[in-house]
DNA sequence: GTCTATAAAATGATAGAC
DNA sequence: GTCTATCATTTTATAGAC
């Protein structure tokens, strides 16, 4: 065989990761991470149709791994905690992978569907309600925001721990309390 | 004179807002923003040093005109009353200048500062603080999650107004609530 | 499945004439 | 202050050999 498999789908996503994790998204081009892989730039086009497809790949992986994450957090926990630890381990996610986290918010595509689910299940929890889409909404609104303008610097010197943790009560707070008095 | 004006600072970047808004950032190049202008590239280059001047002078009169619209609007009442006419605002500049406001968030300059002042003040009037910075962080990241988490069409089609509505006054809430809450 | 070679197209920016 | 001309670079993607 003269030219044997060099490399394969898998490591294409995995090493385009690191690429982007360590260089930015916009250190990403079919050169340069052809490059790190060993083969030049149009052997990629065996495994992927185009530059945007590999991105898809990256915001489905970064979903997949930030819903993983709060996932476990929360199931140690339930209700209004768990929710807590969930929002905590999608703040670390972020701070730890900020290009792949702004990678999958900037995919349009319906990509972040798990954390959605994800919010939408914990938030009911949280807030006792069946099924509080406008609660989820407004939670993830919350940590987004949150760190994204922190990402950005527009919040100045980072705000402390305690910033975030009083947002996440009042918020929480705020979505149960305007729950129960809507009802009673 | 062979070679009169034809065109200024300010003229340049009304045409170049003119440009992103109608066809997003990345038609902003410097090629056909003069060709909008009726001059050469070349001659953009005796107004702004560069491109990125260019961009940061866009951001600086979004930053501007969204601050504006939301003081007019938060002028005629105060307290919360006041931080929802703005809160309104806010999310109709964004929704009427999309890419703008993209723009403006992604600038990670002290650009967007005119806006944190102006929330810091209504929040903390809404929430009868003397300096309520966490309460101006939180409203803010909801703010903007939300915007972004509606133009990336991360919440599937799009929520009711109610469902900004209830985020709002429930993070409001919460905020005053755990603030008197903690006095107590 | 990988390679070489290349197409085709943009882009930001500069030099120097007028 | 604007012009012509051009540089220098980068990018995605394809054709065809092996």
């Amino acid at each position: 065989m003269p030219f044997p498999p060099k490399t394969n789908s898998d490591a294409i996503v995995n090493t385009a990761a690191a690429l982007v994790q360590t260089d930015g998204l916009a250190a990403l081009s079919m050169r340069t991470l052809a490059l790190r892989l060993g083969v030049r730039a149009s052997s990629l086009y065996r495994h992927f149709p185009d530059r945007a497809a590999i991105e898809t790949a990256l915001a489905e992986r970064a979903a997949n791994q930030i819903a993983m994450a709060m996932e476990s957090a929360a199931a140690e926990t339930d209700g209004e905690r768990a929710l807590f630890n969930a929002a905590r381990k999608y703040l670390d996610y972020a701070a730890s992978n900020p290009a792949l986290y702004s990678l999958l918010m900037a995919t349009n595509d319906s990509v972040s569907r798990p954390v959605w689910e994800l919010l939408l299940r914990l938030v009911s929890q949280a807030t006792n309600s069946p099924l509080d889409e406008a609660g989820a909404t407004a939670f993830w609104s919350f940590l987004h925001g949150f760190v994204a303008l922190e990402q950005k610097g527009h919040l100045g010197p980072s705000p402390s721990k305690l910033t975030f943790v009083r947002g996440t009560q009042a918020l929480v707070r705020g979505l149960s309390g305007a729950k129960s008095a809507a009802t009673t």
